[in-house]
DNA sequence: AGAGTGAGTGTAAGCGCTTACACTTGATTC
DNA sequence: GAATCAAGTGTAAGCGCTTACACTCACTCT
């Protein structure tokens, strides 16, 4: 309507409340500090001038920003979105803000992701599974930055971290796969470079094939990057097999899917013809056809453990503990047995 | 090893390399201003005191910080995945980084998140349909911060915009659908209230069903939250009708994958039994069984038309363009003819 | 030779906040 | 009535950068 009025710093608010910015500032971060009547006031100019805190300033000043970042390594399908999901939700709730950003598996690209972070002032960072080079680290622990690590919790590890030993875990499905009957067993993994993971996973697998008396060299593997139709090309390879694999295990649901899918594709049923099972257990295994025997994952809780532990280290209260929990198999129809 | 020194600042490089903070800065930032010699020096010691610029800082004094905020209304399901993923490749590609939040659908939590990316001092916002109050759009207009709506292009509003017409691409589905012979329509839709694009789908659907000589009031509609297992829910309510629906047409397809996999529970085999339609066209469709029909959109080409213009709007060689997309239909094997 | 030029650099004023410290009150205590 | 105290408020010094402006100096041009 009039002149465009510029955004409204708190000196403005302090001009027309009539009172000093520190008295503005206490209003908004230690209002016990500051008499009622002074608060109305105050809060009465803000209102009406829509002031809003300029962050960056903020944290300038104050030197912390109640921000956690997260780096993942992947928005493009569900396996962090649920965990993320409560991740975010607890923090919200101890009043910090969440920053994400993807490295799409890519070390480098974490790496720089992590230094926007720390630039950016965050007070905390959620980080996912172990591999990274050693000088990442260090740089964390010469910024004083307290990190926890997620989906991946290994004992002989010393940081701070929430979540399960990858290898136990699908050692665990490989045992009940080979316990079923499958000797002939075929491997979809994702990529093992940078993921510890997927390393795990697959030697989860050929630990549980040479302790049941077989040579894990023999065992076919593909490695793909973890989408869909790279499930379902690594699926058609095996297939030429012959003899066939009786069951092919996927590094996770993702590729389990694809796997699925192709097998509807070739004409071949699951899981008579073929077994497939997943890892993970996010949503995409149960709308799947026949439904998906995969390791259940407890995201949810791993995502609220990772938030309140990560809060405790940058409040002071905790040095980062380690948290293992369990998974379990969620047995389905795509696996049978032989 | 010795004590922790802290962290070194713009001071410390220039100290340390014997010129001043604006020269070191302009290294940074205007390379083309600093001698060759200078720069080498003044890098070399960036480098071996692991100097990173303080963004807060740098927000401060440039009043620009190079970041696009993108409020999305939920990262649970891949909805968004496609379209944000190349939407954040841009950007970068044109050295923007990518801030994202998420509202859960709700305008009030979205309005909430508007004030913290603009008081972070995010160039520029992208912001998924129309539906959010006058307020919104006039805080952004006041701040002067170029927005971006998505997923929704309506001929009618003047916002700048990338997308679609809902109602117009769920009318060409519906469409399709009562020619393949089917009458009795039952629909699965979003929640409504604060969607645009939910509303114009629903709409889409009643205006064909009209347009044929129906009337739109008759048919069945279940409003729930894009959830699977809601998916599911409203499937098995709807199955109770007599005569049972011969088509469910879903809001989206994370609710049509709830259908599916509820009709294989309740041993209805699509499409013989019921036919069953989705929206989006995520990779998801692909997998179910049987393939599901749905309106295909162009995600990856709505994330960079986005980007584009946006940077456009914030460098101010754009005032803010509409652009429609063409969407399509992904005929599959979940609809067949009556 | 003197003026003019432009490349390279330095000086210093902010950007919008928080917070240590100092100060003013009115109430409480002896 | 003087001393003590706590609550409420103000003053002002930064936080770590960018950038307008001023300056220097080696050239080039009349």
């Amino acid at each position: 309507m009039t002149t465009p009025r510029s955004i409204p710093t708190l000196d403005d608010v302090a001009r027309v409340a009539g009172v000093s910015t520190a008295t503005v500032s206490r209003c908004l971060n230690e209002e016990q500090k500051v008499s009622a009547k002074t608060r109305e006031r105050v809060m009465k100019v803000i209102n009406e001038l829509g002031y809003t805190p300029n962050f960056n300033a903020r944290a300038m000043a104050a030197k912390r920003t109640n921000t956690i970042g997260a780096i993942i390594p992947t928005m493009e399908n569900a396996i962090f979105a649920r965990g993320l999901q409560a991740f975010q939700e607890t923090l919200y709730a101890s009043g910090y803000n969440l920053l994400v950003s993807s490295s799409a598996y890519q070390p480098q690209l974490e790496a720089e992701q992590i230094r926007a972070l720390v630039a950016r002032g965050a007070d905390g960072l959620l980080l996912i599974g172990y591999a990274r080079g050693q000088e990442v680290y260090d740089y964390l622990e010469r910024r004083g930055i307290p990190t926890m690590l997620a989906w991946a919790s290994l004992p002989d590890r010393d940081h701070a971290s929430v979540g399960f030993d990858n290898c136990a875990a699908m050692r665990m499905l490989a045992d009940r796969v080979l316990s079923m009957g499958h000797i002939r067993i075929a491997v979809i993994s994702g990529i093992i470079q940078g993921n510890d993971r997927a390393e795990g996973r697959l030697r989860g697998i050929k630990e549980s094939v040479a302790a049941h008396g077989h040579d894990p060299d023999q065992i076919p593997v593909i490695e793909t990057s973890y989408e869909i139709e790279n499930g379902a090309a690594a699926f058609e390879t095996l297939m030429q097999i012959d003899p066939k694999p009786t069951v092919v295990m996927c590094g996770n649901d993702v590729l389990a899917a694809g796997a699925i899918s192709k097998a509807h594709e070739l004409g071949l049923r699951i899981p008579d013809d073929v077994s497939i099972t997943g890892f993970d257990d996010i949503e995409l295994a149960s709308v799947l056809q026949p439904q998906l025997t995969t390791v259940h994952v407890p995201h949810r809780e791993m995502g609220c453990i990772a938030a309140k532990e990560l809060i405790d280290m940058v409040e002071g209260r905790s040095t980062g503990a380690k948290q293992q929990l369990a998974v379990s198999i969620s047995m389905r129809g795509s696996l049978r047995q032989i």
